[in-house]
DNA sequence: ATGAAAGCGCTAACAG
DNA sequence: CTGTTAGCGCTTTCAT
């Protein structure tokens, strides 16, 4: 059996409420006492014991966090803010990965709720009625997280992607390209991807030009390199210079395609990505492409879990990030109109 | 105040002992008062405390993990392993990131020994002698993962580097290269790395020979660029034909280099990595390494925690575990002896 | 400044 | 099968 707080008064000589006002600091404790208390938990080697003064003091200074999959580079990221900044209030986050099942969220959500934790960050990629009806209904503080979708009926922070978008076009269009290509993804459904779009053709627009929007359904390297040969084609009909790329993975898989076919980026035609994965500042050329904050994604989501545990005043509604645009070796400048 | 298992036992018109018998099925009930327990929990939406349940059971059904950093791809997998396995029997995680620092890693230590956690892994970068002591004289079931050194003080798990160092030598050698440069890193005394370097030179040994050593200080990126020139310049020199990089950072600057300066991987010298990041199967061409199996790591050594815990035999003493060579394109069969 | 005692929510004997 | 009771280790009134 572990040394309690009783072992620790016995060998001071003093009252268990003693030994946990100098554990405290609660209340003032005489020198002597405090000395004999200390040298007690010295010898005997002394740790509170944290689930003990939880249940009585109804604060277990843990924060539980809900992952899609802690192996995903955003993800990890995310965790990384949250765990930094719970650690400098003193908290600690209990983790778990449910793999985009939807069931699984619910039951994690509950088994925290049953380890008493004080506040939940879920971070997925679904949307999940039955998370938000759970949420509604359970008082835990919370935060929802989701690169994909906006849920405006849970507490949130999103990334302005929208704004984004719209910077990398104005980029590629001050760059001197006009006949823009932007490689989006199938599941159009994506509430984020559509605000993309948006910001494309709002972008396109304005220079008078029609979108030249190419779908596919996949949206992995693979898929970036499969509709290489239709990228090509549009290059030669319409005389594309730049793709802008609704995700890194495409753009690296198109640029695989255009080496393979000997077309020269970013001489023969420019290529921009979204989300500045790893390899976007490996791969020769290094890709030009938008950066998502997600660790401060996730250092601001627990600091505003962390105020309202203790009280402090609330910031604003809902915060949106800005995104940042990385510019690198992908996209040049245009020097003569097609 | 959230409800009790006094709330239900009220509601259901039965004593507190009933109610805890039919959450934990622990002792017959009558069906009639189960029944009554049931509903009462469902009208109440009652859910048990683990604290409470904790601080009686002594089961705290908590592991916890110290890494090094979330935020590095071989840590997540790691995690990811003991996350998922640990599920499986019903435990939770909490996680720490100690950024290599040594005195937090044992703050952390002790923390989670407060919080009664009933295991601890340990995912480190250094070695760390307060560790150390401080597990020896604990004693939590305990598991320390070290990619750099072995310390067989503690309780390991190992990946089999030398072997996998003298596989990739087998493969460049049945391809038929012969004067084979390794890529090393500085700091030698990495446990490690030594074992690879032993590797490689009775490799070398074993075809008649000189070991080609070339050591650099950054063992990033930025390193295996930098080193290009001498490589090209081996080349010419010592007719080398292939390099073996211990980090697939290096191998990927070195083909950096090489494309810059019109060298053709793998046509005109093949270039092995170490480690199978992410970028080694995005890259073109892609990278012949090695693959270290991180998420397998994670999972044994929770599964040997866990083992212990539920008192079912233990196995061996010291597992070592076996590493893959992933076969790509950046390793090509000589034609003839240059 | 200090001790006695109550109680956090729950499990586990112990009676019955 | 069921209720009563005694804690688990700790914090926190309430007296003193």
């Amino acid at each position: 059996m572990a040394v309690t707080i009783k072992d620790v008064a016995k060998l001071a000589q003093v009252s268990i409420s003693t030994v946990s006002r100098v554990i405290n600091d609660s209340k003032p404790v005489s020198p002597e006492a405090r000395r004999r208390v200390l040298h007690a938990i010295e010898t005997l080697g002394y740790e509170p014991n944290e689930v003990a003064r939880s249940l009585v003091t109804k604060k277990s200074n843990l924060i539980g966090v809900i992952v899609d999959d802690i192996g995903r580079a955003y993800v990890s990221q995310i965790v990384r803010g949250i765990e930094e900044i719970g650690r400098m209030y003193g908290y600690d986050i209990i983790l778990s990965s449910s793999y985009g099942d939807a069931e699984t969220e619910l039951k994690f959500l509950q088994l925290m709720k049953t380890k008493q934790v004080e506040g939940i960050i879920l971070v997925s990629e679904i949307v999940n009625e039955k998370v938000v009806d759970y949420i509604k209904k359970t008082k835990v503080e919370f935060m929802y997280l989701n690169r994909y979708y906006n849920v405006p009926e849970l507490p949130t922070i999103s990334l302005d992607n929208k704004r984004a978008a719209a910077k990398m076009m104005d980029y590629l269009i001050d760059l001197g390209h006009r006949k823009i290509v932007y490689l989006t993804q199938e599941k159009l459904d994506l509430a984020i991807e559509q605000e993309k779009i948006k910001a494309y053709k709002e972008a396109m627009a304005s220079i008078g030009e029609d979108p030249i929007l190419v779908q596919i359904d996949n949206y992995l390297m693979d898929g970036g390199y499969k509709i290489g040969r239709e990228i090509l084609r549009l290059k030669e009909e319409k005389g594309i210079t730049a793709v802008f790329c609704c995700h890194d993975e495409l753009a690296i898989g198109l640029m695989n395609y255009l080496y393979d076919n000997g077309v020269h980026v970013p001489d023969d035609i420019s290529v921009a990505g979204y989300g500045d994965i790893n390899v976007a500042s490996i791969y020769r050329p290094t890709l030009t492409t938008i950066k998502e904050p997600f660790y401060d994604l996730g250092a601001i989501s627990i600091r505003k879990i962390l105020k309202k545990l203790i009280g402090e005043p609330i910031d604003e509604a809902h915060i949106v990030l800005p995104i940042r645009l990385i510019e690198r070796e992908s996209c040049k400048k245009i020097s003569q109109e097609a």
